[in-house]
DNA sequence: CGTTGTGAAATGATTCACAGCT
DNA sequence: AGCTGTGAATCATTTCACAACG
């Protein structure tokens, strides 16, 4: 059993790695795989692999390795998206919609209930199948919805007014792609995402290769990186 | 002078955050600031600020703190964006299209000159004011328009190939929106960003909200990627 | 004063290497 | 044999604490 036991944060991020090897896998009808296939495949050791899983129990099988299903199942659990997240998507602009058209999330469990904006032009209007709402709107269908995700998608400026509202309305985690840190006092958890950091962060290790040298073990980045 | 020191990974991510502050405070006529104030404004310890900036040598004034305007142009030299990137976008999908949108990416020295797609559908039409090339175009508009970077925003099926293309044109870098590990061997710089990974981090933090605990000192993602 | 830059100490994460299971 | 789980060793990063500077 998990016990409690304190977690890397690097650990938490390369289990979704973990998964979406495994996920490649289940296609193939794989039936087993080593840490050793699994670290290779994304490019980490074989001792890595089984220190991070370690953390959530035994659920190796010595000499058969880990079975593909048990422990993609077991992923799943760790990482929550066993089950169903509503979420609300705030900024109806061009992320916004991106997002709202991204069929992904809903196969990791993520559902896009509901879709804010305080653009007159944009409220009524139906994008990707979703209603756009004014944000006066917000609490009423966090409430009804049972949505627990906000994924802000406005500009800078708007961001921790929004933030702000998602909080009072009761969601328990916001997935910010504005370019802005929120301040959240601890009431939420939060993820970010930066397309301009990430750039940067290609910018920089391209600069680099072109003068000095630095070493290359694993991507940047946000989920990888990052 | 910065002489050859090794840059911690986590100090790279953490100068484009810097750098993020730095410009808003540009904006509200700060003259300098001080490690403490920056850490605040982030998050982070005076000291892990310090540390980060002196591994590019001494541009802090002991008693003053750093001038505003003498950090931003330092930290845009470092990170490699004081110069011009031309981008490529490939994919000209729902991701794709957000991109070409997102007019961050010019403001910060990546100005997108190609877009391209394999669809027949799409091949020829207008998106954000780029006329969408077949892959064919690659090779000869990446040396025609001097692209550096490509920006994968393709299906996880088809990022490998493009990837491939791209390294045989010339790019010196790669940032991958497609969630799936790309093969570079070493012939590229790489970034990635994958929307379900953050979303899994997100969920992974509410449950363990739910349950037991985790120290919050940064975000993950991405940037916190990551 | 207040604030930087930086060795030294403390903490955190990865890798090694091997006992033990199948 | 092949492979996991894990303590011990190594390596990386952060924090401490203080001399030096304006």
């Amino acid at each position: 059993m998990p016990s409690r036991a304190r977690i890397p944060r690097p650990t938490v991020k390369r289990l979704s790695l973990y998964l979406r090897e495994l996920e490649s896998r289940v296609e193939l009808d794989q039936q087993t795989i080593s840490s050793k296939q699994l670290g290779d495949a994304l490019g980490l050791t074989d001792a890595q692999v089984r220190k991070d899983l370690a953390y959530f129990g035994q659920f190796g099988h010595p000499g058969i390795g880990y079975r593909v299903s048990e422990l993609t199942e077991r992923l799943r659990q760790i990482l929550g998206t066993d089950r169903k997240w509503n979420a609300a998507v705030i900024g109806a602009g061009n992320i916004g919609r991106a997002l709202m058209a991204y069929q992904r999330f809903r196969r990791k469990g993520f559902e896009i209930v509901a879709v804010f904006d305080n653009d007159a032009d944009v409220i009524g209007r139906v994008i990707s199948g979703h209603r756009v709402r004014p944000m006066e709107d917000l609490p009423d269908l966090v409430r009804e919805r049972d949505i627990k995700i906000g994924i802000v998608a406005v500009p800078a400026g708007a961001a921790q007014e929004v933030a702000d509202a998602l909080i009072d309305a009761g969601v328990l985690g916001i997935l910010n792609f504005a370019p802005i840190r929120l301040d959240v006092r601890d009431a939420v958890s939060i993820t970010s995402v930066d397309f301009s950091v990430s750039l940067e962060q290609l910018a920089f290790q391209i600069s680099l290769g072109l003068t000095g040298s630095l070493d290359e073990r694993d991507e940047p980045t946000a989920p990888r990186e990052g």
